[in-house]
DNA sequence: TTCATTGCAAAAGCTTTGCATGTGT
DNA sequence: ACACATGCAAAGCTTTTGCAATGAA
C-alpha cells in the first residue's frame, strides 16, 4: 500500500515517519475527490487528529514527491490536490455554472499527446487538462435563462 | 482593434474608457507572452505610464471578461495572463527544469475533444492543456546531472 | 543522544478594498 | 454635475518560516 512507499520514501532521503504525517496520508488516501490544504487540515480536526496546518503544508510537496498525489487545480488562490495512486490518470471537465468536475480518460488523447511531444523534443512527465464549459443540465438552464 | 471592442464593451456596461484603462489595454496587446499583473505594472512605470497596480489588478479582469485576454497559468503563486484575440487558440509545454514554455496547436487534438465533449454531453467552451516535463536542452541535461 | 519535526505565531507575498480625490461623459 | 475610476495604504488570505519544544531512530 501507498504507507509503506511513503515510509520507504522518507527513509530514503532520511526523513521520519511521524505520527502526523501518517494521519495526513491517511486521510490523503481516505479521499478521491480534490481537496485543499485547509479541507485536509479541517476533517482532520474533526476526526481528532491534532495535525497543525503547517504540518499540512508541509506534508503535502512531500506527498507529491513520493507521487501519492498530484496538484490538481488552482482555482481561485487555493490550491487544491487529489490522489494520484490508486486512481489511474485522468482528466477533467469543470462545469462553470454548477462545478460539477467530470473526470474521463481517454488513451487515444495520451497517444497523441505522446505524438506531439516526440515532435517537439519534449520528454513529458505529466499533463493537466481541463476542459471548461457546461454540464448537460447546465447547458439547458442557461439556454432558457436571461444572460447578464 | 480590440482598442474599439474594449471601448464597446465598457460602454455597454455603463463603465468608462480612461488613461489608465487605455494604457493598460495597449501593453496588453504589445504583449505575446505570458505576464503577471507586477510584470505589467513594471512595463507601464519603465514606459512612463503612471498606473497604479490597484488599477492593474481591476483591469485585468475586465479584459478577461471583453475576451482580450485569458487567465494562462497558475505558475507558484501568481496569476499569468495572456492575450486571447490575435492569437489563436494554442496548448503549453511547460519545462519544470529551465522554465521554457513551448506553445503548440494541434487540429487533431481539437477534433478529439470537441469528440470527447459530445460523449459526455458537455459543451465545451474553452481548455487548458498544460504538458509538463523536460525541454530537449533540459532532458539531456539531466540525464548528466546526479539526481538529488 | 541526535537531528528531524511539530505547533504556534509572526512574517511573507499576492490580491482586494475603503476612502478621499480626480475625471470621463 | 454625477457616477465611475484612481491611488494610496490598510486589510485579507493563503502559504511559509523562525524558534523553542518534542519525538523518531
Amino acid at each position: 500500500m501507498a504507507a509503506d512507499a511513503f515510509g520507504a520514501f522518507l527513509a530514503a532521503r532520511g526523513l521520519r515517519m511521524t505520527r502526523e504525517r501518517g494521519a495526513i496520508l491517511a486521510e490523503v488516501l481516505r479521499r478521491s475527490d480534490h481537496f485543499s490544504p485547509e479541507d485536509l487540515y479541517e476533517t482532520l480536526k474533526r476526526r481528532g487528529a491534532a495535525v497543525s496546518l503547517a504540518s499540512v503544508y508541509r506534508t503535502l510537496p512531500l506527498l507529491a514527491d513520493a507521487g501519492i498525489i498530484t496538484a490538481a487545480e488552482r482555482a481561485g488562490k487555493l490550491t487544491r490536490w487529489e490522489r494520484a495512486a490508486g486512481r489511474g490518470h485522468h482528466d477533467h471537465m469543470l462545469c462553470a455554472r454548477c462545478g460539477l468536475t467530470i473526470e474521463f480518460h481517454s488513451a487515444e488523447l495520451e497517444r497523441l499527446q505522446a505524438r506531439l511531444c516526440r515532435a517537439h523534443r519534449f520528454t513529458r512527465l505529466s499533463h493537466t487538462l481541463h476542459i471548461h464549459g457546461f454540464c448537460r443540465a447546465c447547458a439547458r438552464a442557461a439556454r432558457g435563462a436571461a444572460p447578464a
